[in-house]
DNA sequence: CTTAGGG
DNA sequence: CCCTAAG
């Protein structure tokens, strides 16, 4: 289930690591796996998740769960909140036809929607899209409480109502230090209640162990198997609270006869603003946008729950008495998602320098250095957010995601993101190549790339025996931005040299250099297009971090939807990933 | 930590 | 890009 991978994958959307430190084989297997998904938006499946999770856990309440809602109760009922998702969720009988185009993720520009708007479900914007008349009839069959209709749909949609600001300050500090790792938050929304009476569960390995025991267990339930509480009997609080075993909590699953299903066939994300250059490609743009959610939902959210308009406050109650299973109408039912104001903050420094993006939360910083590219800058942001200034640290050119891993415990390492090497930046390696020859990365690195953190020495290698390959394949099977036809030929001049070298101890430059290959690489109109760009290019001063121009800041590396799973194979073929698309988009 | 290569 | 076996 989607759900399943979802949470093994995380809020963020990239893959998480078997609990503390699997075995290579675990973490390469999930990594793999991950891989085909890289693109997919993960965040409808999170929202998914939080909802059934939350109505799940909602049967049972208990105190870990508390402290987490009760950072938002000083809320919204007083127009206070700012910042909240809304999702509105409806449970209507149309049949599912088909979510079509409203299907996904929606981008969509809230700002239009009236300050004042009452904190209500009303605001919650319902898409039916299936252009049918959304019902809430409670099934006929006798059975009060649940709306429980398998071919049920609910419609979830993300409404950012961001037009009060937000008294849900620092609450929530007096409940304990939330969690920085959304997934990890989620996974607590979901298990919670075995923790409960575990203070420390970030530091204890075995508590984990079991913990993520557990939570498979409760994932694997088919989810609309799970039942839910139908009565709040206090005397469960109490069981909750003194057992920590798994097993105590089954029972909760085999007393319903009714269930809620949920369904959600699309959302939206909250207003926030991308900009980026005219030259980007589509692909780029996908991916902008892409992370741009993404980062929105990977940092702690808080859920509230909102009932006819309503905030139900009392954690404590059951979905029955809150009255959430009965008489539901379409939009009575929503939740809320309230990025903590603290951990969801982006950073954005000042402008007219390079702009920065910094979301704590999940600890990934999107940096975007702009200094010397005036067209091109990349803003992803939130509205009313704190923002702090921060030095932009890459000196590469263009958007980057940089993971910023503080917590020395194991934390979950992200795959870096693509980031294509301009043609300065091969420039400056393929300089320092010839200088130093192959087998000495380090200083490689240390030379033509030392104030490019984002690129290791291994990088460099790695660059470099993809660069061999793409001298010797013909231009025609080259994709990304190309690379300069006399860049190649020196590529190939500099690894024959150091082949010579260590082969035959010939020193001698040029000479046998695979011919056939030049030939082909020199051959073709693509080579003088090429030789164009390195005139523009012209000298650098062997920095390729001032040239910036040519890639268009956005080293976006979208693979696109087709053939995403090319590119992270083996070797990782040159820039702008989407090479299908390079013309720009517009004009 | 670096290299060198396979994935 | 990642992961690793070897220096």
């Amino acid at each position: 289930m989607v759900l399943q991978k979802r949470l093994e994958y995380g809020f963020n959307g990239y893959k998480v690591p078997p609990t503390p430190r699997a075995p290579r084989s675990a973490r390469k297997r999930a990594s793999k796996s991950w891989k085909k998904n890289e693109d997919r938006m993960c965040a409808f499946d999170l929202l998914a998740t939080v909802a059934g999770e939350l109505l799940h856990e909602g049967d049972k309440p208990n105190q870990e769960e508390n402290k987490v809602f009760k950072t938002e109760e000083k809320d919204c009922d007083q127009g206070s909140c700012n910042k909240s998702f809304f999702l509105s969720e409806i449970i209507s009988k149309a049949p599912v036809s088909d979510s079509g185009p409203t299907s996904g993720i929606t981008v969509s520009d809230f700002s239009q929607k009236a300050p004042s708007a009452p904190r209500s479900v009303e605001i919650c914007k319902i898409e039916d899209t299936n252009n049918k008349e959304m019902t809430n009839e409670v099934p006929t069959n006798g059975k009060p409480p649940l709306v429980n209709n398998l071919d049920s749909n609910v419609n979830l949609v993300i409404r950012d109502d961001d037009d009060n600001s937000c008294g849900c300050t620092q609450n929530n500090k007096t409940f304990g230090p939330p969690s920085r790792i959304g997934d990890r938050r989620i996974r607590r929304l979901l298990a919670s209640k075995q923790w409960k009476n575990c203070p420390k569960l970030n530091d204890d390995y075995r508590n984990k162990k079991s913990f993520y025991k557990h939570q498979r267990s409760l994932r694997d339930y088919p989810f609309k198997k799970r039942k839910l509480y139908q009565f709040d009997n206090p005397s469960n609080s109490n069981e909750d609270g003194s057992s920590l075993g798994p097993t105590s909590q089954d029972p909760a699953f085999q007393t319903q006869d009714s269930h809620v299903k949920l369904k959600i066939k699309s959302f939206r994300v909250p207003e926030f603003v991308i900009e980026i250059p005219e030259t980007a490609t589509v692909s780029s743009l996908k991916r902008t946008v892409m992370e741009a959610v993404t980062a929105i939902f990977s940092g702690e959210l808080h859920v509230g729950v909102m009932l006819q308009g309503k905030r139900i406050r009392d954690d404590e109650k059951t979905l029955l008495q809150t009255g959430i299973c009965h008489d539901n109408k379409l939009d009575a039912l929503g939740f809320t998602l309230e990025p903590n104001k603290f951990q969801d903050r982006y950073v954005v420094s000042p402008p007219g320098t390079p702009k920065s993006l910094t979301r704590y939360s999940n600890e990934v910083v999107i940096q975007h250095d702009d200094a010397s590219v005036t067209n091109s800058r990349t803003i992803i942001g939130v509205d009313s957010r704190e923002l702090v200034a921060v030095p932009a640290a890459d000196s590469g050119g263009g958007l980057a995601v940089v993971p910023v891993r503080k917590s020395k415990h194991a934390e979950v390492a992200q795959r870096r993101i693509r980031r294509p090497f301009s043609v300065s930046e091969v420039e400056a390696l393929v300089e320092a190549v010839e200088k130093l020859g192959t087998g000495r990365w380090r200083d490689v690195k240390l030379r033509a790339f030392d104030d490019a953190k984002h690129r290791t020495y291994v990088d460099l290698k790695d660059k470099w025996k993809t660069l061999v390959h793409t001298a010797r394949i013909s231009p025609q099977q080259r994709r990304g931005e190309p690379v300069p036809q006399e860049l190649l030929d020196r590529v190939l001049t500099a690894h024959a040299d150091a082949k010579d070298k260590f082969e035959d101890g010939v020193g001698s430059s040029a000479g046998k250099g695979e011919p056939a290959v030049v030939g082909c690489c020199s051959g073709g109109d693509g080579a003088a297009v090429r030789s164009g760009v390195v005139a523009k290019l012209g000298k650098s001063d062997g920095r390729h971090k001032e040239h910036g121009e040519l890639v268009a800041a956005i080293t976006m590396c979208i693979e696109s939807e087709g053939d995403e799973s090319r590119n992270d194979g083996s070797d990782s073929e040159e820039e702008e990933t989407s090479s299908n698309s390079e013309k720009p988009i517009c004009a």
